[in-house]
DNA sequence: GCGTAGGTAGAGGGATCACTCTACATCGTC
DNA sequence: GACGATGTAGAGTGATCCCTCTACCTACGC
């Protein structure tokens, strides 16, 4: 049997992607998550931590999701995140980005835009790494946040676009 | 005296910005307004529509904000639009965008999402009506969606970021 | 066989919240 | 000076929600 800590998180994860971060009552997560009110809070002491639990989670999936099994060439290393994000869009975050999301569910909570700002820096470093890309973090960071914002929006489209704004990053080194 | 309705919209979009979508109670929205709980649900029947009345009213000043006055020649004109952004993150989004919030603070509305496309999609053609880049819109939506994401995480670097992704996207004319 | 760790089931408290309703004030117009 | 439109003030209602707590079950090591 998987590890409940593990099972939950996973569940919760699933809730809040699929329903927001504000509708979903601790019930609807205990059910979710496939436990008892009690093992739930027992994890989780507070819904507040419940979301915690669900980003922490998320995080590592994202990250297994764009950086594992990579092609060899850095151009089809750069073409093939943009495609993983649209991929992972499609399958997973119809709603936009869980971590903006919650942020923006508790703009006053000093940790969860923490955790934001970690799991973005996080990506923004393994990409450049990835792409040979180094130095130019942030603007790899910009095409990805725009992309992920868009792509609900333009879907196929928006990864094309990418792709292009990803070949200019390629072109010009300096500013 | 200003006209009651434009100025209870002005009070909630103030507050749903500086708090977010879920904190705010309908008594302290009613003090952001400046008016009656009485006179609030008359112009704003439900709480759902609140959120409608503030989106509305930010949809306009965010428009004239961003293409108001702008610069002559085209090249510019798309700096002046980063920095510009830039400028209203600062100012008045410090949480980020007003409409995807509320998407993500109601993901089960179709009203609120139907809002969002038509935002982007108006900012979108402006932006590419202003700058000559006809036919790039969703590329420049990627910029400034990503500008957008990233600013409050890296400020003025991102704005600098975006610049220089904005000038690729002049060079390469085609795919 | 028994203790312990870790689980289920679910009722109830206490607080908050969206929304309604009654009663009263103000002001421009005829 | 009466009147209608438009506003304020604020108490009350019904529902929801987070969280706690009691009572019980099951598997496993020794």
């Amino acid at each position: 049997m998987t590890d409940t800590k593990t099972k939950i998180a996973a569940g919760l994860e699933r809730a809040f992607a699929a329903r927001g971060f504000a509708e979903p009552s601790v019930e609807d997560l205990r059910d979710a998550a496939g436990v008892s009110l009690r093992t739930l809070y027992k994890y989780t002491p507070s819904r507040a931590d419940m979301v915690v639990a669900a980003l922490e989670h998320r995080h590592g999936r994202y990250l297994a999701h764009l950086f594992e099994d990579l092609p060899e060439t850095q151009q089809a290393v750069l073409d093939a995140l943009f495609e993983r994000v649209g991929d992972w869009m499609a399958a997973e975050a119809a709603h936009g980005c869980l971590f903006h999301g919650a942020v923006a569910a508790e703009p006053g909570s000093e940790g969860l835009r923490e955790l934001l700002t970690r799991h973005k820096a996080e990506v923004a470093r393994r990409a450049a790494a990835a792409t040979g890309l180094d130095g130019r973090e942030i603007e790899l960071l910009v095409i990805l946040e725009g992309l992920t914002q868009t792509w609900s929006l333009h879907r196929d489209a928006a990864v094309t676009s990418a792709k292009r704004l990803g070949h200019g990053l390629r072109m010009n080194g300096a500013a």
